[in-house]
DNA sequence: AAGCAGTTGCGAATATTTCGCAACTAGCGT
DNA sequence: ACGCTAGTTGCGAAATATTCGCAACTGCTT
């Protein structure tokens, strides 16, 4: 029943499209709004796009899920429980690969002991060439 | 005249609104193709938008200048000789901090160590809060 | 001076995200 | 269980951002 219970524990409304919303963000790691719209339609046709837009705001307000930017264009999504890693976007390839956090835990320490900047380092997508587009 | 050449040399015609696309990226330091073809405008009013949005990709293409991903909307260009810093963006109030690359030294090591990743820092910004509004 | 190819301007087409508003419904109180 | 109220949804239109087609133009080479 905790379950039934998060988002109404946050304050908002367990509507049906809400918590498809949030399911679909949880089932594809990352996506974008379009994706979770495409991944939510599948099972409810009727859906619509404003809809997802304005609950992943509105779970993004409440904590429950997050935005990144990956690519070139719009934001993607995940589940505050997938921000663990980093993201490392191909360049070349577009692949987009994990990191645990930890190999970023020195850089931020330079940044906080230098700047006194509080990093999120999910939160934009690292860039670069992966293993198999460096050769 | 290696001045007037540095757009020949690349293989691109010498025409005035691409001279002044550059000289803008260049004074900017960052700024995304509106507030280039903005800063064009103040000397050049007559320049399209399109055009602007086509020199800068014809500009990236040849090196002069590039683009990194600072804010939640559109691209940012930076002259390549700029990127020599990485981007700190204050979720909270929006500035932009710059902190040499160094400081990402170690991370970019460890990315390449463990993953093969080839990182390039300053595509992405580092996103966060700055000293100011950590407080 | 003349021609070719790369560029520009302009308007329209796309894509993406937001907004207004009327209809709807989850959850509360009774 | 029933109805009320406020939060939500659907839908279409508006606001933004970016790209494209095409005809006119202009560097640059010869």
């Amino acid at each position: 029943m905790a379950e039934q219970h998060e988002l109404r524990d946050k304050g908002l409304r367990l509507t049906p499209q809400r918590e498809l919303v949030l399911a679909a963000v949880r089932e594809l790691g990352h996506a974008t709004p379009e994706e979770v719209a495409e991944k939510v339609r599948a099972t409810h046709p009727g859906i619509n796009l404003s809809t997802v837009y304005r609950n992943l705001e509105t779970l993004e307000n409440v904590g429950l899920v997050q935005h990144a930017h990956l690519g070139h264009g719009g934001a993607t999504y995940h589940a505050a429980e997938e921000l663990t890693h980093l993201h490392l976007v191909c360049g070349t390839c577009g692949s987009v690969g994990d990191a645990p956090i930890d190999v970023a835990a020195n850089f931020v320490q330079n940044l906080a002991d230098d700047y006194g900047f509080k990093t999120d380092v999910s939160h934009f997508a690292i860039y670069g060439l992966c293993a198999a587009c460096v050769k």
